[in-house]
DNA sequence: AGCCGACGGTTTGAATTTGAACAACTCGTA
DNA sequence: TACGAGTTGTTCAAATTCAAACCGTCGGCT
């Protein structure tokens, strides 16, 4: 066991700074869109997946891999938007073992509507508090923070 | 209402990056708590906030607003982390509705045997992975949008 | 002293998340 | 063709989160 590296001043207000500034975040766009669209952030990312699927639908194993969620927390928040209307499940036909989930036409509207506040929210919350240098920064180094940690 | 600010590239790697980062890197902290020292992220920072008070004892708003989490929130995980003999609540001398909560002598050893190990998974998972320039940006930036935003 | 709005912390019930267990199925290989 | 390891999606129970309701107390004001 080697010596702890404790944290310097700097990455220490990196850290403290990266925990208070997600957690805020997460908790603003979550109220926003709980409030203006009744819907969780995790249900409206579920709906941004299966619009941008070039085929409309999506495997629920990929749709899972793609918003970083677990299976089983991705099979409860469908059915929460299958109850709904807003989305649709059919069996894969390729592999009978694999379900599609695709928008219904209300998923479709219902995303359309939600959209700009949420955007709205993201701007406000992160991005337009963000100078054009921070921004890229930003995005450099947490897309390669993310890359690295496995999905699960 | 007036035309939706869509985000553009940059803006949207930087949202994306957001997203995924903090999702996997909470995710990671979290696994490697629970695994090696058996306390979730939320009840090890209220171990280190009672660990780094003046008097060695804080009320219980005061300690939810240090970790901008909810009043219930904490009540639970305080609740739990008592159950476990880490932390004890007393009341308040100045104000009878007032809750102390400090460390128990298991509470500062618990702390002390986990925090190597929180500190080697903060590093692999954030800290170590940017460079100096992004290490600064970064805090600059997270400290600001955390400070923007309201507690709750 | 007495009132009243605000505060402090807990309780409550519902919603969500998690990992593990599960059954059905696929696919490469013997 | 038959095997077995790995995959797919769901189910289950337990843990956690959240907001709203709640009760007792504080403190300024009259």
């Amino acid at each position: 066991m080697t010596e702890t590296r404790w944290l310097n001043e700097r990455e220490m207000t990196a850290w403290l700074g990266f925990l208070q500034a997600t957690i805020k975040v997460h908790r603003y766009v979550e109220h926003q869109l709980k409030e203006d669209s009744d819907l969780s952030h995790a249900q409206y990312e579920v709906l941004v997946k299966l619009s941008a699927a070039p085929e409309g639908a999506i495997r629920m194993t990929d749709l899972a891999n793609g918003l970083f969620t677990t299976k089983s927390g991705l099979t409860y928040q469908v059915g929460q938007l299958e109850k709904r209307g807003l989305v649709r499940r059919r069996s894969c036909p390729t592999d009978v073992r694999g379900v599609l989930a695709e928008l219904t036409p209300e998923g479709h509207r219902a995303l359309r509507e939600a959209a700009p506040g949420h955007v709205e929210a993201v701007r406000e919350a992160l991005i337009d508090v963000l100078d054009e240098e921070e921004l890229a920064v930003l995005g450099r180094a947490l897309e390669r923070v993310g890359a690295r940690l496995p999905v699960e």
